[in-house]
DNA sequence: AATGAATGAGTATTCATTCAT
DNA sequence: AATGAATGAATACTCATTCAT
């Protein structure tokens, strides 16, 4: 797992124990757990696994340590063995589920070969397919909800998600606008035309969704005409009709 | 207050003691107001407006009922002689915050005199300052948070608010199809390309900006843009240049 | 009641709640408890009290807060109104439990009529009954017993207890000197001739005496014979028979 | 290590493991004991050092057994293969603490060739070097800060230690009286004139010491203070003086 | 109607003890 | 014999809720 670069800023004044940060999200195929079984490896992950579900779903104060203990299936105790407290715990799964792939994606985009209307659609769609469909997007619902009662945490995430996620989408409008594919744009703002997409479709499916009685909504044929619309806009093309005709 | 249609649908199972949100002890015959009348009859609202600001900040489990008493100036008994529990309060928040000005909307909307894309505009400035920019916009936050905590008040949300919002949209939308302003849209997606630079920026103004160390957003600015486009896209016209050309 | 001067000094790094220390030992004679009397006033006072007596008997660490609370006749819930944590209720009960009644003491040996030697059996018995066979006395016990495990309130109990006793005995052995009555002693070491057998009996009746087996210990005898042997010594005085024969 | 000849009376309702003592796993026939045999043989001895020293530190309750294994440099585990208990290793640290050393002592006194004085002397200042100096004192502090958690134990400390110091001491005064040396003395209390600085000296070491700002007593000129005094008294001697005059 | 003292169920955390290795 | 991961009963402390005044 990579940790951030700025992970260590943050833990300055409330450490994060980090022996905790091990493989996340390892989908462990739930092998039959025997008692006291020993397994100091796994443990940690488990848990981490756990309380995220639980802190997206329920929220930090809402989640009791021992349901997060019960559902990675040790007790009480042992939980405190890897994290030192319930907050040292939130804080190592947002930590933990963070793990910057933004390189990784830069690289990508860097290189993509067609244009930028297609870069725009591959980002989006793989977005959702690497972060929106997985687990990781609870981070978002999770940090959207806590920020204001973890304030270190939230301008951690800023730095280490927001920011990166940010620049990156600018760097894919810039392409369009520089090699001619967009028109002029605010890049300031509309960065959030792409953002806010993803923001509301992480929310709505760690919160909504879950409880939806009658809407709902498909991600990837929103995404798909989110970015339709953004290309070409609504408006019908009166000069262009003109013209035609 | 408004209280909205649907709301006593919601009351089945989980009850909300509606005392807290009527006249409590109405058995009184209305006297000449007093000047201590007026404060018992501003108590509820008090209350109901420091808890918004307390849940939307802190959440419902991380806020005390104390705190909201005192920041409402009475004492934490008589928060309990409005509401007769703290899950009553919480969804006589929500509720309480959710007038339906929908009714007034669509006849504004109804009757508005310009061409669509006006309309959309407008629409939009005007949702951001009587919704967003106000205290009713942390209800947003609020639910989106605490949804799965709450699925019977996430389903009212869904049914008083987005589902009404949602008809709203498509109906402007509609009409500038209608009236050929628009091409042809999906507008069972389409809709959230409005709705998710509102649940977005609400999400924003009350979790990341509140402790936000760079990254500032203008809504008013954002909204602008995102309206832009949204009617004319991003993508560079290169028909309309030949034409021009 | 009187607190110690430098009892604020202590209380710079881990303050104790001061609104504690109400009428310390009231003997309050047990009128029929209603439940959820509200009294305010008393509350402090008893659950010192009961506190008093069970750090004496079981130390800090050993009695349980709850035990504390229902031998002062309330809820555990009720004993964290008064007092903010365990820690703070055992500061509270040493320092609510030591007035100085040096200043008291000082005045009245200082106005003794009699001969030293009269005043030194005065003050011993009369120390035994104002302290040693008080509840107070535990005090001392606790203090002996706990002074590793809260430093800053031994040395409290140092500067505020021992110190002042120490030089209201050596102001009695210098005045036995002066007057010619004593003979020539080395006052750092003999004010402990009387201290030793005070805090002996202390610590026995706290520890030994209540489970006891055989051996008993009168302290008033053993506090006369204490004095009557450190006034003439258990020397036969060969001298004086010799004269005689 | 010399077992007290009682030890066993005391285990009739709280027994305590005697393995912990005792070699453990004696069924190991009598091989050369090798480097790592010896060191199996050390550890329960190293495990009561350190549980003496923290036990007295802390007390009971205040001390944790992992803390104890760690100072004796071994597991949690291994402490609970040599006492089954906290309470076990509390009660062999106790009794391991007491050899009897009194009849070991009581012939040394017995064949004291000097007057009675000398041997007041001697006792006072052998017992100091013997037992005050060392961690053995730490002993009696314990006990009379756990006595009334212990009660057993207690009387039985009494009975092995108390106890047999006390006549100890009696003899030594009664040897006094029957040489003429000393005056007739009410020997129930006179001995605590001897046992109470011991006691005190004890308490002071282990418990205001350690924490001592100012005051410090010189233990070794205490206790010849206080064997001058008891031996002569403070008063001055008129008689005598009457006489040379 | 309003208070705030009192309550006790609930929760985080500790730590003696167990046990598979 | 030794380890140390795992346990869960015990305990400090919190906080929604009650109720006498």
């Amino acid at each position: 797992m990579t940790l951030p670069v700025a992970a260590d800023t943050l833990l300055t004044s409330q450490s994060v124990n980090m022996s905790a940060t091990a493989t996340p999200h390892s989908q462990t195929p739930a092998e039959p757990p025997a008692k006291r079984e020993r397994r100091k490896e796994a443990r940690p992950g488990e848990l981490l696994e756990a309380a995220l579900d639980l802190f997206v779903e329920k929220g930090f104060a809402g989640t009791r340590v021992e349901e997060v203990a019960a559902r990675a299936g040790v007790s009480k105790g042992t939980l405190f063995l890897y994290f030192s407290s319930k907050e040292d715990l939130f804080k190592a799964v947002v930590i933990d589920s963070i793990g910057n792939r933004f390189v990784e994606w830069n690289a990508e985009f860097e290189a993509f070969p067609g244009n930028t209307t297609e870069l725009l659609k591959y980002a989006m769609s793989s977005w959702w397919e690497r972060v929106g469909a997985t687990r990781a997007s609870g981070i978002t619902k999770l940090m959207m909800s806590e920020a204001r009662n973890f304030p270190e945490l939230a301008s951690f995430y800023q730095r280490e998600v927001m920011e990166p996620g940010r620049r990156l989408i600018r760097k894919i409008l810039q392409r369009g606008m520089d090699r001619g594919e967009f028109r002029p744009l605010d890049l300031d703002n509309a960065v959030y035309s792409c953002i806010a997409p993803m923001i509301f479709l992480m929310m709505w499916k760690h919160s909504m969704a879950p409880c939806s009685l009658g809407v709902e909504i498909d991600p990837v044929a929103y995404l798909a005409s989110q970015v339709d619309v953004m290309l070409h806009g609504v408006s019908a093309r009166p000069e262009a009709s003109k013209i035609k005709g």
